[in-house]
DNA sequence: CCGGCGGAATGTATCGTTTCACTCTTCCGT
DNA sequence: ACGGAAGAGTGAAACGATACATTCCGCCGG
């Protein structure tokens, strides 16, 4: 393997020169600069990161871990993350930890040891003593859109509470007055906080019930899975509003339901979902769902962190909470009116 | 910062016999490993990447470069790779080029200069320089479904050429007679070689009209785009099949053409999509399309990268083509027979 | 009582960069 | 002509972990 020492002596210049070559060319003269480009290249020297990486205590790298990469929002927050680190020279490395507790410590110990220069959290079940890692080794820690508020770490979010609120008081004023809430685990906090404000939109009108079904997965088949299961049961029985975690829940519901003769969307069952995803307008019938701005959500994050990273004394704590928006499409319209968008 | 240095000092011993315990802790006396065990604990040492590769000369990171983040596809596959990626004690970095090649040689020249252990290329539009990089400097290097053969490296892939093919073959048993390739740039080999399929297909039966309409991008919304476009047209210039290069462009086509009081899918329109994504069976209307195994493609090529990495000699190069299977649903079945699957 | 054995611990060179204090030229203004 | 500044290049000291040759020590068999 060739090192910057070999570069140096076909050039015949010191270690250093070629060093100050790599980093600020514009402090070498022209003749040498030439020399050692041409060295660099008959020899196919590539610079060993490790080591400068050693010697500068810290890495280009921002990690981000996110919950599931099978979800085409995550992806897209994904997208714009890596867009906005590499404007700023940065490589995002991303890694999933599928709700897997034990896998996520290992890639935050992972990231701990690499010395990265920040940490974006979008899996919403970090555990405690992996956010005490992070917080005592003062690296540069965003918490994304699934976390509670912290006093420890900044964060940016969508106010899911009053988005789920927002959309359970849509399909109760569309007449459903027995909801469901389809999602889980409850230990992901966006799936918490959606329930907690779906609770409230019920509260404030009695008469309307209200219960959760549980899934372990957040995807199309869980939710064909859930939809088949509602449509086994008596119709009495079964809710005539739905609301799921995410997109990809509510389209595979719905999918399930239509197959049904007999059940009908919206007439029968209205269906809510979560994020607008860019099937959702597509799906078996257009989905009215809770819009979330991802790439909005993804380059903030990015933003926190940078500045965070970059500030000499520790920054304090900011919490950027951002509004959804519910965007009304014909899975719950029952009457016509209200339109919002497409 | 706290080193090695630092906890030998605190737990009486010497560095060499710190390092010991970290890597092969039964060759160190319980006793001693006890004293490290706290010292390690008091003072929040956590190891330092950067030297350990330095001195070890290769990093735990295997580098995958997908395509596009927004597509399900490629999420599902990262998914797979990560997974079998983690029970080899390997950490899995992506990335996506979105396309842009100049963006896709920094990260694989960063990848070169972290010297990971190995890269997964799966954007099917990698520079040949960086294909000489990779070679030249001896990284294990697989590709992945979306390039040509090539002596240099190994590949798993899919038969794409085949699979377009069966699909095209499939409308026009349909009855279809005017065919359009959607989808673009053709410098994605994924995207040429369905176009090649699908040319196969159509030169065999004579008197079936044959087109392609390039886009950008392979989303939802370009789909759409091309579905208004289409419907724009008088109806005797529309086609009556159109095979699209992925789901999320079907999709979106068939978004756009069903919101047109005049055309019916399938009948004035069949429509086959690529992928088989979850959310397929699920859209407007329930998406024909080309099934391709996501997780024996991200599976085999984590082995195969392994396999290049373990081997003391350079290994042959190997060529893995799994064969896709077509499943057929409403959107292109004019007649009701020959229903493979839902 | 001694030689030898083996397990445990030690000390140090090494990996490839960057940084920084330093030397050596050259050139400018007074 | 001289002092000094600026520019170019040098060389060695880190950075933190690991590998390896070496030392230490207790014990056993002869």
């Amino acid at each position: 393997m060739v090192s910057i020492r070999e570069v140096a002596q076909r050039a015949n210049v010191s270690v250093g020169t070629v060093s100050k070559y790599l980093n600020t060319p514009h402090r070498v003269s022209p003749v040498t600069s030439r020399r050692i480009r041409k060295a660099i290249k008959d020899l196919g020297y590539v610079r060993n990161e490790a080591a400068r990486q050693l010697r500068a205590g810290q890495s280009k790298i921002l990690a981000f871990v996110a919950l599931e990469l099978s979800n085409p929002f995550s992806g897209e927050v994904a997208q714009a993350v890596e867009r906005r680190a590499a404007e700023a020279g940065l490589f995002m490395v991303l890694v999933s930890s599928s709700g897997d507790a034990v896998r996520e410590s290992e890639y935050i110990e992972m990231f701990v040891q690499q010395r990265v220069r920040g940490v974006i959290l979008a899996s919403g079940s970090t555990r405690p003593a992996d956010l005490d890692l992070l917080a005592a080794r003062k690296i540069p820690t965003v918490l994304l859109d699934a976390y509670a508020p912290s006093d420890r770490f900044s964060s940016v979010g969508i106010d899911d509470v009053f988005g789920a609120e927002r959309a359970v008081t849509h399909l109760i004023e569309q007449g459903c007055r027995s909801i469901a809430f389809v999602g889980g685990p409850d230990t992901i906090r966006q799936v918490a906080e959606r329930i907690e404000g779906a609770q409230r939109a019920v509260r404030d009108h009695p008469g309307v019930a209200f219960r959760v079904i549980a899934t372990e997965e957040r995807t199309v088949p869980a939710g064909r899975a859930v939809g088949d299961a509602i449509a086994a049961r008596p119709q009495r029985d079964r809710p005539d509003g739905i609301i799921a975690a995410n997109d990809s829940l509510a389209i595979g519901i719905m999918q399930a339901l239509t197959a049904r003769p007999g059940i009908r969307i919206p007439a029968d069952i209205a269906v809510v979902g979560y994020d607008d995803i860019d099937f959702a307008a597509s799906a078996t019938v257009p989905l009215t769902t809770v819009r979330r701005p991802r790439h909005i959500l993804g380059r903030t994050a990015v933003d926190l962190v940078r500045d965070h990273a970059e500030a000499a004394d520790p920054l304090p704590v900011r919490r950027i909470v951002i509004q959804p928006e519910l965007v009304v499409r014909a899975s719950s319209l029952r009457h016509g009116q209200d339109r919002t968008a497409t």
